[in-house]
DNA sequence: CTAACACTGGACCAATCGGTCTAGTCCTGT
DNA sequence: ACAGGACTAGACCGATTGGTCCAGTGTTAG
């Protein structure tokens, strides 16, 4: 509650979600995510009593929440639906060479043992927020609500897709072109 | 050499290829694959002395014999190029219902501790072998150098990203309707 | 001053990890 | 019959895993 207690939490966040996008959720340990957050292991079990994958859905939820930024700031002021996503695409090809050759933060959270179905509906969750997102911006710059819906998800596709490929080529060329494939 | 050695050896590809492209490099362990295979430790590594590394190698490599062949048989006899395309989308669509909520086995591959690099760029090399496959059936149909480079890619950015989100929605519908957006 | 609190620090644990090693079995060529 | 290689079988190893537990250390409210 106070706000001596959020810096910690935030720093196993991000952390987590910096060595899952790079590693993959059973590719971490909790003793690198404690070395990179600098706590203790008492601490990660204070803030998360249920481990390792509580920790991991905080850190998809941030990144999630991070992408949904991301789109908001590229359709906002764009004024076909083309050039918004054509914005979107040129900044994750800048935000792929500047984090380099991680994946996709939320795909890590995906890949999971025990608990594997509420893995996957928290990410479908999340996946569906994002083109939710898009999708408001297609509605609201004048495209049908059919041809939205088939739009937003078309660009999910591509940009998965796209950065699965720049990943493997270590090149983001790919992002940049996906815009003239809409 | 002789056949006797072959089944062993096969199972363990079989099996390590099944378990990685559903729980990820790191969550399986040799147990696991070796339960699956039902074969000793001291065959795995036998066949495979450099251990698990060496046995994802092998299984990703397998995995990707099938894709390439999966993609002669769409594109053998179909006419146009997206016809084949369709064919492509709509088979995998199928192995995607047969199969369930698995990763592209080869994805499972690139997530790496150690040598890195050097499964990335294994990865990337069996990824452009599937490009390079579908660019040859696109020239063959007849498009030009450059449009077939950009389809052929095109159409495993879509594949890719597709694949995902079914995964993440288990439902294979995102497959069959890329076929539209080629 | 003190009780209640949120949080830190890290020792400790059983289980599992990937990998090594050696004894034994089987098949094949001579 | 026998030598030798291919292969199986699994005990065993140190390291690491995620998780538990509790003694401390503030900080805050009464």
């Amino acid at each position: 509650m106070t706000d001596t207690a959020r810096p910690t939490k935030d720093r196993l966040i991000l952390s987590a979600a910096t060595l899952f996008r790079t590693r993959g959720y059973h590719g971490v340990g909790l003793a690198d995510v404690l070395a990179e957050a600098k706590a203790p292991k008492g601490s990660l079990y204070h803030h998360f009593p249920n481990g390792k994958s509580a920790l991991a859905i905080a850190a998809a939820t941030w990144a999630s929440d991070e992408m949904l930024r991301l789109i908001a700031a590229s359709f906002d002021g764009a004024e076909p639906f083309g050039a918004g996503a054509t914005t979107l695409c040129y900044k994750l090809a800048k935000l792929f060479d500047k984090t380099g050759w991680d994946t996709c933060p939320v795909a890590a959270t995906l890949f999971e043992g025990p608990d594997n179905t509420k893995m996957r509906a928290h990410a479908a969750h999340i996946y569906d927020g994002w083109i939710a997102e898009v999708l408001d911006h297609a509605e609201r710059l004048g495209l049908s609500d059919r041809d939205a819906q088939s739009k937003a998800e078309h660009l999910f596709v591509l940009i998965q897709g796209g950065w699965m490929l720049a990943r493997a080529r270590r090149n983001s060329d790919v992002l940049r072109r996906l815009a003239h494939q809409l």
